[in-house]
DNA sequence: CAGTGGTCTAGACCACTTC
DNA sequence: AAGTGGTCTAGACCACTGG
């Protein structure tokens, strides 16, 4: 689990975060990171190499690697990260509210969405989530029930990503996720303090498992005032049509 | 320019998106690609890596590496792309209108946006994108003088990052991107054909060179119904809060 | 020129899956 | 036991940057 190139990519992350390297300083060269930890210039390299995949740093052929700020403020909502997560990571006070929890027979949306047959069962969740006394986003959750067997308002509550992977010893691998902006339903104005709004910003997601199955649909409704999302995203040099 | 691990990488991909290797279909083990391509493991694994970032692919430990079909479909808008790559890739008609071009004097929330003093002058740019003879998509670009010389018309009309990128040879390396929702202004209304949709899908970025220096900030505001992000996203074994 | 990151190689050991 | 991908090492050459 804890790989050596893992342990040092964390504590770059960590000196990064906590200021102690500063937006446009430069870190230390490969070869000198080898000989602060003594490995060789490969591990440093995927430990760096993350790092500027994630954004925190570029790397400046003959020059060097230097930091940049643009995680420094708000955090990308952007990779897949639970609500629970991400409140933690940016201090919110939230609360969840569990407004169904039931396993049912998935009509043909959902069946669709989650290429299985209408025999397969599907734990549907409905949940509102607070920020400030506001229900602010509205999620729903279709899970299959073949990976999930047991599902409880407790654990809705909390966080089913803890569930999934630390009970379960799932692993939660890839995501593809659509962003679009959608008429506001008589269910989003049930359960969300919508004020005014007669639309919603709508994310929706396909969450795969490592062995590649398909194990969740979901929608994150957000009340359209409230809505952030955040990517950090590269240039790719060779792009191909046709 | 052309290194072995991407050769290989983009003809895999080629084989992947023209259904020569389809959907959940085993790729070659690491072994077999180092005999079949005279190349070392590592250069192979390089490609492999590329592959699984971008959502072709998924490794499993112990098994192989498996076809995903994720990016079949629809393309991710993820990443940094110009319009006109876009509009090529998804095979769509569009055209664009220039509404606006001049060398300006920032005031002070453009001149924060970029950085830059108010003495430094951007180009203004304000471009409407028309797709099925509807103006669907209004750009606000602010392009930093000083890496930009000179901008026409026409290179608006066509493409200003294949001019940046081949003309002025700058490398556009990285980008944040934030979504939002917002009230659709008075210039959307004017630019942009709206319908009675009172607000708009707004993608704003910040768009860096490869040495680090922000060249732009640029407002990409979208009819809701006509929005769409689609991302791909892997998820972090190991987060740390704090 | 010396130092930097980018690519490539060859070999080793590990953990996991499959039979 | 054999095959798979994951990690780590040591060494080589290249292209680019800076003084």
């Amino acid at each position: 689990m804890n790989s050596k190139y893992l342990s040092i990519y964390n504590e770059i992350v960590r000196k990064i975060e906590n200021g102690e390297l500063s937006r446009d300083s430069k870190l230390l060269s490969e070869n000198e990171y080898m000989k602060e930890y003594n490995v060789s210039r490969d591990t440093i390299r995927k430990a760096l190499n993350l790092l500027e995949q994630d954004g925190y740093i570029q790397k400046i052929k003959g020059k060097g690697s230097f930091v940049l700020d643009i995680n420094k403020f708000d955090f990308p909502i952007s990779g897949i990260i639970s609500f629970k997560e991400l409140s933690q990571r940016m201090n919110l006070k939230s609360e969840t509210i569990v407004n169904e929890l039931e396993l049912i027979q998935p009509d043909a949306f959902i069946s669709k969405q989650l290429n299985i047959t209408k025999k397969d069962k599907v734990w549907k969740v409905v949940r509102s989530r607070k920020i400030g006394n506001k229900r602010i986003i509205l999620d729903k959750d279709y899970i299959v029930h073949n990976f999930v067997p047991c599902l409880t308002k407790e654990i809705c509550e909390k966080s089913i990503y803890e569930y999934i992977e630390n009970e379960l010893n799932l692993k939660i691998s890839f995501a593809k996720k659509e962003i679009t902006v959608e008429a506001a339903t008589d269910e989003d104005k049930k359960y969300l303090d919508l004020k005014d709004y007669s639309m919603v910003a709508v994310v929706k997601s396909y969450t795969y498992l490592d062995d590649t199955s398909l194990f969740q649909y979901s929608e994150s409704r957000h009340r359209p005032d409230k809505f952030k999302f955040v990517d950090f995203a590269r240039r790719k040099g060779s792009i191909h049509y046709g």
